[in-house]
DNA sequence: AACCCGGGGAT
DNA sequence: ATCCCAGGGTT
């Protein structure tokens, strides 16, 4: 073990978040929920929902057999729904393809709904402590900011982080090197004010100690020019709008249907004019990501 | 490569 | 007021 690795393991022993309810329990599914859930989701905002989801869905075969309008209800909260149909469609595969089993070979996991390379890597550390190195925004910071300095301007490519990342592991200590470096990540390294006093890694850091207005100048100097659009109010968009439809359908009672017309005339009631009208649109994009289901003149959770 | 998908907390 | 978040899928 190298000092870095020695340090960050010794400071997660110490500082780390070990209750955690998904570190609390090894067991492959409490890693895959917690995953989907924690997919640009803070743990904060996870936490609370992953408990209630736990209880009604225990183990792959609850939640496949569980109706996927249910799990989009106990989803109420964290956003990114498609999540919740894709994680789903992922239990109904692990039962029928794999007897309730989840694969823990690269390409398998690959193919399954909402898992993409993150994910995989993922699994494998978390749920089998592989030597996988999932590469989460945490990660890419640290590793950047510890082995070629600060972020911005990007000094190296995703790819050269990848394959450094994986150098980086401890043989056999996968899942506690990717839970330290999160939690680093999320309570000292954090990307926009590091608190590099409190860094178990600043004697072996490029670079710190960071000066936070220096870090905020050069993140804006080097921001791509997208980022300077013209702001709207989340309340005006269409992803607001989203959102208030596939709540107005989580409050029907389980096995009833609305129809699209009184659907209609709530949510034009609640969001900005322009978005209003493009209420048709709206619900075809939920209906062909399988979030809701019509029938006839009428729609549901589906 | 660019865009879409939520919404709440931190700064 | 803006940034940020245990990413993945589609175009």
């Amino acid at each position: 073990m190298t000092g870095i690795q020695r340090r960050l393991l010794a400071w997660y022993a110490k500082y780390g978040r070990a209750n955690l309810p998904w570190r609390v329990v090894r067991d492959p599914y409490y890693t895959v929920v917690s995953e989907f859930m924690l997919q640009q989701t803070q743990v904060d905002r996870v936490v609370p929902i992953f408990g209630t989801f736990i209880s009604r869905f225990p183990t792959f075969s609850a939640l496949a057999k569980g109706p996927q309008s249910e799990v989009v209800r106990y989803w109420k909260g964290l956003g990114y729904n498609t999540r919740a149909v894709r994680l789903k469609a992922l239990a109904d595969a692990v039962v029928t393809k794999f007897g309730g089993e989840m694969p823990t070979e690269e390409n398998l996991l690959l193919e399954l709904p909402g898992v993409g390379p993150y994910t995989v890597a993922a699994i494998r550390a978390f749920a089998f402590n592989y030597d996988a190195a999932p590469m989460d925004t945490n990660v890419r910071r640290i590793v950047h900011r510890v082995h070629f300095g600060i972020e911005y301007p990007a000094k190296a490519a995703s790819k050269e982080l990848d394959m450094l990342a994986r150098q980086l592991v401890p043989n056999g200590k996968a899942h506690d090197w990717s839970s330290a470096m999160m939690d680093l990540g999320a309570l000292v390294c954090t990307a926009r004010a590091p608190r590099c006093a409190a860094c178990p890694l600043q004697t072996l850091c490029v670079a710190a100690p960071i000066d936070a207005a220096r870090l905020e100048r050069l993140r804006e100097e080097f921001a791509k020019p997208a980022t300077a659009k013209e702001p709207v109010p989340f309340e005006l968009t269409a992803r607001f709008a989203r959102g208030r439809i596939v709540d107005r359908l989580r409050e029907l009672p389980p096995g009833e249907r609305i129809s699209l017309l009184d659907l209609e005339r709530e949510i034009v009631g609640i969001v900005a004019a322009e978005v209003g009208e493009r209420f048709d649109e709206l619900v075809a994009a939920l209906e062909k990501e399988k979030i809701v289901a019509r029938d006839g003149n009428e729609i549901s959770l589906a």
